[in-house]
Order: C-alpha cells, then structure tokens, then sequence
DNA sequence: GTCATTTAATCCATGGAACGATTGATAATT
DNA sequence: AATTATCAATCGTTCCATGGATTAAATGAC
C-alpha cells in the first residue's frame, strides 16, 4: 500500500518541450507529488531513473532517438520498482499491447483531461493498473485477435489426435531433442521399438523426419498426454 | 454501432438457480432487454445459443459438467457474433486471463453491485470491451508476469547473438526443417559449406544435432535476420 | 478381429565429426 | 603504404553414427 506520509517522487519524460513544460506545472500544482526530473531526452531519463528512484514515470512513447518502447525495457533492465505510465498521441492497439506486455502500469492518451493524468498516477500509485475504457477495448482488440491466430493453427485439422498413448510419450521426447537410445532407455524398450513408433508418428503427421515431426508438434499446441512425469535434470 | 430500436436479446447461463432467477429478473427491468434464454446447463445453453442467436450471453464461469470456458470456445467454433460477458465468484487472475484470452468481451464479478452488470451489458453491447478496473490489474498480473517469463528466456545469455550473418540464415532453413541438400540448393552453395556452417552452428549454440539446435532457436526467440526474403510456397 | 504395442533384421540415406584449406574483407600494427 | 592478424564464408574428403524405410511377426486388450 501507497505509503500517505510521503511525497510521490515522479519523473517525466517527453520530447515535446511545450508538452514537458506544461505536465510539469500541471503535477506540480499537487502538493503530494514532487517532480524529481524531467528531461526530452530518453538516455537522460535513464540516468535519471538510475539516481533517483522515482516512484513513477511519465514517459511519452513517440520519440526520436530512443523510443518509448525499448525505455521500458531498459529500465526494466535496472530491476527496480518504478512504474511506468505511457503518454500517447494515438490510441494504436498495436502500441497499447507491446507496451502493457512490457510492463507498463499505465496508459493515456495526450487528448484525454489533465484530470486523467492525476487518476492515473494515483491509481498506479496505489499499485494498480490504469488503462481507461477505450484502450482497454484497443488492447484487447490487438490480444484477442492474436490468440485467436495462435489458436487457428492449434485447432483446424489436428493431426496430434490421432496419435496413439504411447506415440505421444516418443513425440514428448523427441520434441525434447532425444535420439532414438535415450528415448528406448528412458522408456524401457528396445530401439526397434522406438522406431517403429517414430515411422507411425511421421505418417500420421505426414512429414519424414524429426525436426519437422517437433515442427508440427510445437505449431500445433501439442501436450505431452499428462500421464508422464517431468524428471530433474542434474545439474 | 448498436441499433436503439431493438432490443437487445439476452441470454443466461448459471448453474445457481437462484442466482438465475436473481439476475433474469433484474434484466427483464430494463425495458430495452429481451431475455431469450436462461438454463442452468452450459450445453443445453449451446444450443440455445445456436437457435436464437442473441447478442449478448451472460455466463458463469464456474458450473459443474462443462466449464465456462470450454463453452467459449465452443461459442467461438459456431462462428456468431454472440458476445460473452462472464461472471464469476472470483477475481482469480488466471481465470480473467484465459476467459479474455478466449474471446470473452467482459467479466463481471458477482460481488458487484447489479448496476455494474448493467454497464457491462451496455458496454458489450457497443462494442467495446468491460473490464473493471479492479479485474483489468488482476489480469495484467498475469499477462506481464507470463511476458516477463517470457522475456527471460529468450533474453539471458543469448547464444543466438554470437552467430554470423550467414550462419543465421543457414537456421532460419533449419528451423523449417529442410535438410543440408535442400538448404545448399537455396543458398546456392555446397553441401560442404552447409555442414560447415552447421557445425559451426551447433557449436556456438552447445547442442550436438539439428533438433536440439532448432529447439534452442525456437525458445530463445530466434527470428531471422531480416535480410531474407520468405518465397512463395506452390500449392 | 481389429488395433496398440512390442520386437527383429536388413538396408540405404542423411546427418554430423574431423580433419584441412582457400578467398576476401576489415582492423591493427609497423 | 605495406604488413600482419583475424574472421566470415567457401569447398573438399573421409568416415562413422544415427536416422529412417521396409517388411514381417508376435502378443494382449477390447
């Protein structure tokens, strides 16, 4: 929980010297937020960040040199607990998704009230995430249409199905990267075997040889049938 | 858009009777609902759906037979714009997570005041996604931590870094699993050089065989060095 | 009686290791 | 400017292990 006691320490970062200028007064109007930097410059920032911990970060993503993107990641990179909240232009869902899949806590957009800013800062503050109404639709447009891509190719035609028990123990372990000694061993039966098996498995999948047989099971969402335990590898 | 001039039909599924009834009666207040359907059986509900096409499914998540899930998906397979809002006992991040993974276009807590169930239906019903705020951070727990799981591996100590130009291009034809005459015959070098390269390859990567080498490519986010242009493949 | 599972034996292709060696580009040194 | 060193990319040959195709057959479960 947000600790009321302290100041919110809050570091910008814009390449907009106008728009830098005026999210500046706008926090500084709060009396519980201290503005410990503000800079147009990404790399700066960083150093920033570095030095002074900020408990939140205002960042405008659409910059020149170092985009807003690739910031998060370097501060992620440092392993502290800052927060970061984007600011943009533009309500691009493919921006949103990368964005909140880096990390980020927050998102708004530069046309929506000042007030918003504020919510935002208080609510990330408070360790939750902001992402009003309308991009959160957006994001959602983006993650949902990809998984439904991920599960298009997982579903139609499944040949994994009409795999036997035993044929999804040897795919399990060939898509483990084993050769057919190792596989006979682990499984307790002779290498002829383990061929055998491998041939049925090649023709159901319809491919000719193990690499694509692991292609085919990695692209086509396949799982080890329960059954089997995982065992520890040595270090 | 929505289209004001009709109703918007509605249908329930939940396995708690009373909570059933509690919910039909509180939407047949609104003048501008049809309530079409409302069983306590996911897959009578199915049908249901199938038959009367509504616009918007209120569904519990946690119900005994078939799991709220599985019936989003099985919603999805019948290729209808039905949307799915969710409701559910528990703000588990995991659950908000997979229901919106597959497609739902909200999520409602029972804890909720019944008003909230209202907007969700409105919101739904416009187009746009519902997801309070309180959901919306248990869902990013999920998804930023499963990213940064993510990001783990193929970040740390990336063996792919150190490969060549060439040798990139080599695994790119790896990872599609054709073999050394076929990759020789693309490149427009030798079978020699390949193997060389390949070598080299499975040197740099610690692995013994083009599997594994595939494999390690594949989990350590491998993507080929743009340079390469994908062909057309004949039907 | 079908199907999953198991084994065997043979045979050939492919994969991969282990040498060595040439060319060309680039950087560092003299 | 001439030199050396380094490294990516190329090709060749030999040799053996592994992978994979083919055919045939026995067992037990359902």
């Amino acid at each position: 929980m947000r600790d009321f006691t302290k100041k919110l320490r809050v570091l910008l970062i814009d390449d907009n010297a106008n728009h830098l200028r005026g999210i500046k007064e706008l926090i500084s109007l709060e009396t519980s937020y201290n503005v410990v930097g503000a800079t147009r410059n990404a790399n700066l920032g960083l150093s920033l960040i570095k030095k002074y911990r900020p408990d939140i970060v205002l960042m405008d993503v659409n910059m020149p040199e170092k985009d807003g993107l690739q910031t998060i990641q370097s501060i992620n990179k440092l392993g502290i607990s800052t927060n970061v909240v984007i600011l943009s232009g533009y309500d691009d869902s493919d921006l949103i998704y990368r964005a909140m899949k880096l990390g980020a806590r927050g998102y708004v957009l530069k046309t929506m009230a000042s007030s918003k800013l504020i919510d935002a800062i208080e609510t990330v503050a408070d360790g939750k995430i902001y992402l009003p109404s309308v991009l959160t639709t957006r994001f959602f447009e983006y993650f949902q249409n990809a998984a439904k891509e991920e599960s298009k190719v997982s579903a139609g035609e499944n040949l994994l199905t009409t795999l036997t028990g035993r044929e999804n123990e040897v795919l399990d372990l060939l898509t483990q990267g084993i050769n057919y000694k190792s596989i006979a061993q682990k499984l307790i039966i002779s290498e002829t075997t383990v061929k055998t098996h491998v041939n049925n498995i090649f023709q159901k999948l319809q491919v000719n040889d193990r690499t694509n047989a692991v292609l085919y099971a990695l692209t086509h969402g396949f799982k080890p049938s329960s059954t089997m335990q995982q065992e520890m590898v040595a270090a």
